[in-house]
RNA sequence: GCCGGUGUGGUGGAAUAGGCAGACACAAGGGACUUAAAAUCCCUCGGACUAAUACUCCGUACCGGUUCAAGUCCGGUCACCGGCACCA
């Protein structure tokens, strides 16, 4: 009797669609199951077999919640605006609207090839009108109260897509997405205050599930420190204000450093003997890129401002100025005190330079290098604070010079300001108008969406704005506020914009008047359990946090963080191990696989591949043993008795699996679910056997992972009305988990002697005395002392031998 | 440099809370069935020493430690992967 796949998934594909099985309900008494995976962006090349990674993943997870009886959402939709389907249509001279309609047809026949559980009722479109009509909302919201503000300001540049940047878009000084140069300049635009969040963004991870990895890199990338700034007066009667988290060194400052672009330099301007060399300097630094800056192991470059010096404000002493660019001038003040001896930039710039290295905390050779360790160290030639440890004396030096005025604590962030306006055509319109009158305007919400409107090419200008700039008809507007004459905005959001609060839209996808009813997002907020990428983490699951928090304080949403708990899947590779990419010519095409093998295979082999949260390589001949799994369980069948109990024979391996595939689908160790059923299987078939009863819990423990087969076997055998219909998940009795006799091995010296089949509640001198009897373990003890004896109970016996 | 992670057979990978290293698969080799092949079924499968699936020894990146017992815990080293990177 051969497998069919080919009809058996389709015959149930069809069945799940029509009767709209994996629809949520509204209004349900059940327990919700919020299940989320990150809504696919619908590229050119169509699905590859990544992707069904994590769908199958939390689908094995639904379908499981599902049977165990969860009112389950798992939906899914389409992150559609981007730079690819726009390249493609400046290229091909199609809109990009049609090629994201396209791509999207073909993602979605993919998908659903995969059986995956999927409420396509609830399919979002970011690109979608009534979708970002609440994007925009949100955004018009977040200006209200005042988190998203113009500005001017040095912003990354890409020099291929023509476009800004935000930080967290910059990688190793090249552009995330295309890899191209990245440069800075001078631009004007719109920003989102998520530093204003920077602290409970790190604070509220304590609310939620995540795995360490994530949260220690959104706590890094935040980059929350903890010091002082303190006040330096100068010769010029400035203040010259730094930031540092080691005020307790103040009395080993020997030199200051300022950025190249710090404010003061031009108020010094006409003070300064070499002020054409500070210039060049400034200008050297400005034409550096990205990529250049970020290159390791520079040489520390500078210049000494002649004619202005700092004044140490617990010493008074009269200290040199400089500036170099490794001081920021984005971070903290833009200016430091330089302490040689404790900071290993400080020395390195003290050595070339040629400054004086005052030892301040004891411990180290300073002249040899800088000594950092705050731990141990006791200060000296440090006037009230010497004898006192670091941390003490971080403490004394801030509360002086709170009281003498002169600095208080301060706490800092790596975390900048979200560079939120791009120069494209295809993203959502930023819904503002400027009036001359009024500044900036956001338009009637009435007035949403504010559509994209039709243009002849979406080609970037190379003078930095947006293809927008060119349509004078419908930048043309009148003010809201005045009625005067106005212009729109022509920059629009940026991709990560529609994914930041899509996880919402999905509670009440069709809503017009709200992003979703008060009643939805009672009842289905959090997300219970979302999977997606690691490369997200400071990107996309950053940014929604920061607007999920700011939708919760003006009373939007009901909870405080959106996710309960995350994630996160390994990459699939190429069968040589690399990454797959067109370019290395390792893509593999999941409709292949489901074609020649079936999406229970596919399915199955995603999940058994490896661990789930590491990478792993793709294997085309090691589906084949998944495919024969399949087989294996349709040839039950063949074999099938009656029965309406599990029988004494299989009784422990039939609880014991119970167990341990409920367990390890909710600690996403797919890997060994399936192991054990292949084992339960092997053990099945030795016995050439099986009752009706076996084989219905085994079609409903295999099912979440392959759905179409089961049910197929279920029907035939007609075990009920259906799994999904009417099954629920076994459930496993502790006490039958064990077996009546265990296998006990007996180690003499550590060494494994011999391996003993014993009744479970033997007891321990029982044991023992078994074990002594056994005749290798006789010879090896033999006219030697024992002098310990140790026995775990169901595991093993160590007898500790002496001659 | 800092933060996080990983290192186990020919391969992918198993091994609650320190207790039989290599589950489950793939590949390989041998056999059965077959006119033949495919499919299926059965056997072998870390290494050394062996006639042996008998003994014994070695073996979880490397060096050392704790323990009756270490892939697992501790200290150190190396390699690789991911993140950050002149953040004061």
């Amino acid at each position: 009797m051969k497998y069919n796949h080919k009809s058996v998934e389709q015959k149930w594909q069809k069945i799940w669609e029509d009767k709209g099985v994996f629809h949520a309900l509204e209004d349900s008494e059940k327990e919700k199951f919020y299940a989320l995976i990150e809504f696919p962006y619908p590229s050119g090349q169509g699905l590859h077999v990544g992707h069904p990674r994590p769908y199958t993943a939390l689908d094995t997870v639904a379908r499981k919640r599902r049977l165990q009886g969860y009112n389950v959402l798992y939906p899914i939709g389409w992150d559609a605006f981007g730079l690819p389907t726009e390249n493609y249509a400046i290229k091909n001279h199609i809109h990009p609207e049609i090629v994201t309609k396209k791509n999207i047809d073909r993602f979605k026949k993919q998908i659903q090839s995969l059986g995956i559980s999927f409420d396509w009722s609830r399919e979002i479109n970011t690109t979608d009108p009534d979708y970002y009509k609440w994007t925009q909302w949100i955004f018009i919201q977040l200006f209200k109260h005042g988190l998203a503000y113009k500005k001017e300001m040095n912003v990354n540049w890409c020099t291929s897509c023509k476009c800004v940047l935000a930080n967290e878009e910059v990688v190793n000084g090249v552009c995330e997405r295309c890899g191209s140069e990245v440069v800075h300049k001078v631009k004007s635009q719109w920003m989102l205050k998520i530093t204003e969040y920077a602290d409970r963004l790190i604070n509220d991870l304590d609310l939620v599930n995540y795995p360490d990895r994530v949260k220690a890199q959104q706590k890094n990338w935040i980059g929350r420190s903890t010091g002082a700034e303190v006040d330096f007066s100068t010769t010029t009667g400035d203040t010259l204000t730094i930031y540092t988290t080691r005020a307790d060194t103040l009395y080993g400052a020997t030199y200051m450093v300022i950025s190249p672009e710090h404010p003061l330099i031009e108020k010094w301007a006409d003070k300064l003997t070499n002020i054409d060399e500070i210039r060049e300097y400034q200008a050297a630094a400005a034409r550096k890129s990205d990529f250049e800056r970020t290159e390791v192991a520079k040489d520390k470059t500078g210049v000494k401002l002649d004619g202005v010096r700092a004044i140490n404000p617990v010493n008074n002493k009269e200290i040199p100025i400089f500036i170099s660019d490794y001081v920021l001038v984005s971070y903290g003040t833009g200016a430091i005190m330089a302490v040689p001896a404790h900071d290993t930039r400080d020395w390195e710039f003290a050595k070339k330079f040629d400054l004086p290295i005052i030892e301040v905390v004891k411990g180290g050779n300073v002249q040899e290098e800088a000594f950092t360790d705050c731990a141990t160290g006791i200060m000296t030639n440090s006037g009230m604070l010497d004898g006192l440890s670091v941390d003490e004396a971080k403490k004394k030096i801030i509360d002086w010079l709170t009281k003498e005025g002169k600095g208080h604590s301060k706490v800092n962030y790596k975390l900048r300001d979200w560079v939120f306006s791009r120069q494209r055509y295809w993203g959502e319109p930023i819904p503002i108008v400027h009036c001359d009158k009024c500044g900036y305007v956001p338009i009637d919400e009435s007035e949403l969406p504010l559509k994209l409107p039709m243009v002849e090419s979406y080609e970037p200008t190379d003078n930095g704005e947006s293809p927008l700039a060119k349509m004078t008809d419908w930048i043309e507007t009148t003010c809201p506020h005045c009625g005067g004459k106005a212009h729109r905005e022509t920059d629009t959001m940026p991709q990560w914009a529609g994914s930041s609060w899509y996880y919402l839209r999905y509670m009440d996808p069709h809503n017009d008047k709200a992003l979703a009813s008060k009643e939805a997002l009672e009842y289905w907020a959090p997300v219970d359990w979302y999977n997606g990428g690691m490369e997200h983490t400071t990107l996309h699951l950053l940014y929604s946090r920061f607007w999920h928090k700011f939708l919760y304080d003006i009373g939007v949403v009901p909870t405080p963080e959106p996710y309960a708990k995350r994630t996160s899947h390994g990459m699939i590779l190429g069968e040589n191990g690399e990454k797959m990419s067109k370019s290395r010519g390792n893509v593999v095409n999941p409709d292949d696989i489901v074609d020649e093998y079936g999406a229970d295979t596919m399915r199955l082999y995603e999940m058994f591949i490896g661990d789930f949260e590491k990478a792993a390589p793709w294997s085309q001949a090691s589906i084949r043993g998944c495919r024969r799994f399949i087989e294996r369980f349709w040839n039950l069948q063949t074999i099938l008795i009656d029965g309406d109990k599990i029988r004494p024979e299989l009784e422990s391996a039939m609880n014991k699996a119970i167990k341990k595939v409920g367990d390890d689908i909710e600690n996403i160790k797919f890997n060994t679910a399936i192991a054990t059923l292949m084992a339960l299987i092997n053990d099945i078939s030795n016995l050439k056997s099986i009752n009706r009863e076996e084989l219905r819990i085994f079609a409903i423990l295999l099912n979440p992972f392959a759905p179409h087969v089961t049910e197929e076997v279920y029907e035939i055998c007609s075990l009920g009305d259906g799994i999904l219909a009417e099954a629920e998940w076994p459930k496993y009795d502790e006490s039958k988990c064990v077996d009546d006799s265990v296998e006990i091995v007996v180690q003499v010296n550590g060494k494994i002697k011999a391996k003993l089949n014993i009744s479970v509640d033997a007891q321990k001198d029982e044991i023992l005395s078994l074990a002594k009897s056994d005749e290798n373990v006789r010879k090896a003890i033999d006219g030697m002392n024992i002098i310990k004896e140790i026995v775990v109970p169901k595991k093993l016996v160590n007898l500790v031998v002496k001659p």
